[in-house]
This record gives C-alpha cells, sequence and structure tokens, in this order.
DNA sequence: ATTAGCACTATCAGCTGATGAGTGCTAATA
DNA sequence: TATTAGCACTCATCAGCTGATAGTGCTAAT
C-alpha cells in the first residue's frame, strides 16, 4: 500500500505563448484564489489575444493536464502539475524586501533567548506570522547531538538530577532514581569522568558505548566506573521524544486563503500526531536548500490539498533539523519561498554562533 | 471602564412547581442543546401539565429573567442567571464514577513526568479530552517558589548555565554570560554557599535579600561573596514569563457544543495572549475549592458566552496554580464540577507527593 | 387555576425563474 | 492557416415565493 508519491513532472515542451497563458492563469489564481476565465484573462495579460484564443489554448492547457474546471461555467484553475511547472520554470526566488530581512533577523535575536528550544519556538511563530499558514519546526534529534557537558546534581538521597548540555545549546534535564544514597562529591567526581570520557561524542555513540562496557567483566570495575557506568547509562536513555513545534494552525480556520481545503478537520488532526509530523518533516533526502511538495506530492492524504515549503537548518557541521510551512496550493510561491529560505538561513547562523561560542 | 462584573444573585423565591419548569428548561437544553418548547417540555417533566400552563410559566420565567427566545417562534432558552441558579441551588456535585477516577489517576502518574512541568502539560490535555472543552492551567508561579537547589555550571569561559530546582520539582534552566573567566570549582563553591545560605527560602524573598546586600558597603565583602551575590542576582532575575497551558482549542471549532458562540476566533486570540489568560485565571479570590463564572460574570468580553469552571491546586502549603476548562454555558455542570475538581485534587496531590520526596 | 382553541410569527426546506460568468463550436475573417 | 466574432449552451448562485412546522400569546370555557 505504501505508494510511494514521485515529483511531478514537466518536462514537455510547451510554446512560448501557451506558456504565458499558464503563467497568467496560475499568478491570477494565486491573487484571487478565484477561477480564472477567459475573460479577464485576456485584458490581464496585455498579449492582444481575444477570450476566444485564450479559450482555445486554455483547452490545451486542460488536455495536457495543467489545467482544471470545478464546474462547466466556471473559470478554470491550475492543477498540481501547473505549480509544479510553475516553480521549477517560472519562480525564480528573487531577493528578500531588506525590511523583510530586518524583521526576520530581529526576531530571531532577541532577548532571553539563550536556548535552543526558544529560539525555535520563537522562529516557528515568526514563520507563520509572515506566511500567515501552518508552520511546523523539527527539534535537533537529541540522538545525533553532540555532548557538551553532563552534570549530575543531587536532590535528594533517592533523586538525581542530570542536566545534560548539548553542543548546540540544547538543554536537557532529567531526574533519576536511585537506590543508593551518593553524596554530591562522589556525584561531581562521576560527571566530570564522564565529562572527560565523553567530551564531543554524539549521544548515541555515548549510549552505545555505555551498553559495551556494560557486558564487560564486572569484576575489573572500581566503584567509581561502576556507578559512573550506572548513571551514565540512565542518564543517556533519554526518551526519543521527537519534538515538533507547530505554529499558526489557527490560520487553517480562520485564514481566508484556506477555503478551498477539503477538510481543515483532518489536518489538525495530522498536527496531533507529531511523531507523524517528525516523519513529514525528517523523512526527506538529505537535500541543500528549498524544497517543496505540492498536492498530490505529499505523502500523505490529509496534506493532498497543501504544498508545503521546507529547508533543512544546520550548524557548521550537521544538518540539524528542518523548518517548513503548509499552505494552500495556490500560495504565492514568489514570496513563501524566499522567506522560508531566508529564514532557515538565519536559523542555522544564528545556532551556528550559538554552538562556537564554546570553547 | 473596569466595570467589575459581579456574581448573579438567585434571592427571589419561586415556589416548587416553577422551579422543576425552569430545572426541566436548563436540564432539556443541556442534553439536547436546542431551545426547549412547551409542548416537549410537558411530555419529558411528567408532571401532568398542559403545554398551555407550562406557557404560563415560561412566561413568568422570562419576566423574571430566567429565559429567553432567541425569536417568536422558538422554544426558550436559559439565561445566565438562571445556570446560575442552577448551579446554585440545583447541582449537587455527585461522586465520579470509579472508571473516571481511574483514568484521571492513571493518566497523572503515567511514567515519564519527573517534572512538573510534563505533569501540568499531561494533565491539561486529560481534562481538555474528558470535558471536550478548552482547558487552561497556570503553571506555579516561579517567584513563590521554594528553592531546593541552585547550581552553576561552567560551560566555556564567557557562559555559565545556572540549573535552578524548586521545592515542587520545577527545574529552570538559564545560560548566563560572565566576563570574568570562572572555574568550576569555584563555582561549586559559590553554589553550595547560597544553597546554605537561601535553603528553602522562596525566590521571591532571596532576590529581594540580594539586592539589599547589594547595595551594602561593598568593602567588606570577600571575592566569594561578591560573586555569588553578582551570579545569584543574574541566576535570580527570572524572566517573570507567565506559564499557561493551554490544550483542546479545536474543540472551539470543531466541537457541535460551541455552534451558539458568537466569535471563536476572538475566544482564540484571547487565547494567544498569556498574560491575560494568566489574569483570568489567577486573579480570583483566593479560595478553596470549585469557582464557577457563568457568561457576563466573566470579565472579559470574549468570554460572555462560556461558562469557566476552575480551582486552584497546591502542595502541602502553598496555593501553587489554577487548573480550569472554558465551555458553553450549556454545559453539563452536574458532570464538569466533579470532574474539575477531582483532577485539580489529583493533581495537588501528585505534586505534594513529589516535593515532600525531597530531604 | 387550568386548559383548549385559535390567530400569529419565524424558520426552514424546496422550488422557481432570472442572472451572469464561463465554455465549446462554427463560420467568417485577415 | 491562425485568429476571432457570434451564438447556443451549461451551470452555480441568488432572490422570491411556497407550504410545513414548531413555537408563542391571548381569550374564553371549564
Amino acid at each position: 500500500m505504501s505508494k510511494t508519491v514521485q515529483r511531478l513532472e514537466t518536462k514537455e515542451s510547451i510554446d512560448e505563448r501557451t506558456q504565458r497563458v499558464l503563467r497568467g492563469i496560475i499568478e491570477g489564481y494565486i491573487t484571487s484564489n478565484e477561477p480564472v476565465g477567459s475573460r479577464s484573462l485576456s485584458k490581464t495579460l496585455e498579449m492582444g489575444l481575444s477570450p476566444a484564443t485564450i479559450r482555445n489554448i486554455m483547452s490545451d492547457l486542460s488536455d495536457m493536464g495543467f489545467l482544471m474546471q470545478l464546474h462547466t461555467s466556471a473559470g478554470r484553475i491550475p492543477t498540481d502539475k501547473a505549480y509544479r511547472f510553475y516553480v521549477d520554470q517560472v519562480v525564480v526566488a528573487n531577493q528578500l524586501t531588506r525590511k523583510l530581512q530586518k524583521r526576520i533577523q530581529e526576531a530571531t535575536q532577541e532577548g532571553g533567548m539563550n536556548q535552543v528550544e526558544d529560539l525555535l519556538i520563537s522562529t516557528t511563530r515568526l514563520l507563520a506570522g509572515l506566511t500567515q499558514f501552518v508552520c511546523l519546526t523539527s527539534s535537533p534529534r537529541v540522538e545525533t547531538s553532540i555532548l557538551r557537558r553532563i552534570e549530575f546534581i543531587r536532590l535528594s538521597s533517592q533523586q538525581i538530577l542530570v542536566v545534560l548540555v548539548t553542543r548546540n545549546g540544547q538543554v536537557r534535564n532529567k531526574i533519576i532514581a536511585t537506590t543508593e544514597d551518593l553524596s554530591q562529591d562522589f556525584l561531581n567526581t562521576v560527571s566530570s569522568f564522564l565529562n572527560e570520557q565523553f567530551h564531543n561524542r554524539s549521544l548515541h555513540e555515548i549510549r552505545q558505548q555505555i551498553l559495551e562496557s556494560m557486558v564487560e567483566d564486572k569484576e575489573r570495575y572500581d566503584r567509581l566506573l561502576a556507578q559512573a557506568v550506572r548513571l551514565g547509562k540512565k542518564a543517556f536513555e533519554l526518551e526519543d521524544a521527537p519534538e515538533v513545534y507547530i505554529e499558526g494552525q489557527h490560520n487553517l480556520i480562520f485564514s481566508e486563503r484556506f477555503r478551498n481545503l477539503n477538510s481543515a478537520r483532518g489536518l489538525m488532526d495530522t498536527f496531533e500526531h507529531k511523531s507523524m509530523i517528525m516523519n513529514l518533516l525528517d523523512s526527506t533526502v538529505e537535500a541543500e536548500g528549498i524544497q517543496i511538495f505540492i498536492g498530490i506530492e505529499n505523502e500523505f492524504e490529509s496534506l493532498q490539498d497543501c504544498t508545503m515549503v521546507k529547508a533543512q537548518y544546520s550548524d557548521q557541521n550537521n544538518v540539524l533539523g528542518t523548518i517548513g510551512v503548509i499552505g494552500p496550493t495556490n500560495m504565492d510561491y514568489q514570496k513563501v519561498i524566499p522567506v522560508v529560505d531566508f529564514t532557515a538561513r538565519i536559523l542555522s547562523q544564528t545556532i551556528t554562533q550559538q554552538s562556537s561560542s564554546c570553547d
């Protein structure tokens, strides 16, 4: 059943004039959100073509699968294939206005955001606000994060707080239970041991290595090592909870632009399943730059009325996560693409700054 | 402009029979969500009254302000005053079913919730799910929380991570910048000094005291004390960000029960302003048990089509926060009230257990 | 005090015909 | 041969009308 949906093809050669008409229809529908008819197009196009001629061309385009009609006597609207053509052949990622650039930069550099989480949330919110769509962001997978620091803090005779700081500034807290009462001094020794041992290793590697240590002959361990392994095991057993931030869901319901959506409810429900979303965002081929999924190109059925525009963000070494928006297929690609692109860049930049500020 | 809305009065004496009719209408409207007419009421009421008689009584009730009509030829619906009467005089907080009790208890005791934040979020979600309304929860004000532990962790020559644990299990992280490079050893000394000094004091008190120390003659300080005060000041300068958790907003849009709502949009917008919500939840007289605000009794205009049912939760000593639901005025009070009440109790209980497990 | 009867009213679903935007086809035109 | 004007046709939408329905208020009879 897992029918992997492929990217639509637009190899067909269409002559210049037909392309201009198609483009006119697409842009008309993007701006007006209404089916566009031959008469009005004849005017706006300024090519000196009569409505009748345009109708002929439109008819051809319909045959080629670029246009469709909701009912006989309505204008035509572009199909997903048309948008794919538009995105591939027409849209040139033009520059953002300085004003917008400023706005994005400022928003990501607001005070009080010393933690990646805050940065991600506020960026997500920003992008949702700018586009008026739904914005999704996946947070860096803790798995692949690199350990910067681990500390144990004794809370009580049975409770120890683990503080785990990753290279890119994520801080994770976890309270673990112990049967044995361990002194803070001892915990300090353990943590500096672990810090030394595992500095600059990914959490994934660390967990692996700890598990290996455990199967070795226990006799060999001294008390310190034994405890270090035991505590370390618990500490790095982080729940693999995929963190996703979603903002702008209300746009789905209140924004006029979403009105041709079949089922806002369905989408909303999809958003409840964080792990699905995570999949949606991160399941793509590792690709530089912007990725765009139009309508039926989306894997999930509930998304097949929408277009998803996303980009990965990274620090100096690794891809960390993905940020993207979901909007109607007739979104203003000309604007949305550069906005997402620029936002992802700024996000990468900000995170890189943060993580490079360690020694 | 700040017209404080008062609680509606229901002192008037209405005779037994009239009361039963009123009650019938209210309950009819609660269950059907349709205006109730004299004919149908005459049947369901089983008092041997003809529709005509009921009409007369209804007419009286309308005059007294308990009922209203959406239009001439529709049945009548209860006014806010009627619901107030119903809640005060009729509803007896009956027991929850064992099954529901179990469900609530289990949900709050799920694994992986060693942090208060998680507990609050999942409880909020639970209550939203059970009632199918919007559920709001205010987290304990950090201000009044009692310090359990503070630690400083050196991240780099310019960055220190502050970890702050409160008595009730909240963990706060904050990265602060320093000009001077401080060793971890030194930071340990500082934190144990602060821990000793301020153990079991509220963050509010601590901040106060630190500020006072600062105005004293600086000459007197040794290096430790000076740094302790400086770091402490930064550490306790926590953003007063009021934390609120909101769940079930989609019910506002998709639940049938909200359909008589004037403006779901307005409510949604209100929920965006976290500080307003905070006010909404915590601004009430410190009161034991359940509090109910019906329609116009609500201070905010966007809430005046709704009823808010809320209860405070606390640890063994102090009130920590508030949990509540917002639903249509014709909610099933008989069910909602005990659910909110019980949930708040379980929440208190769970938090108390957690905070008492320290030494 | 209660009720039957009746006139009145508002909503709703279903039908009607007019309107208008849009198409497809064909024959005339450049 | 490509373009266009003209015309017949289609379909969605809307205002206006209809009767059915469910409710009320009032009055007169019980």
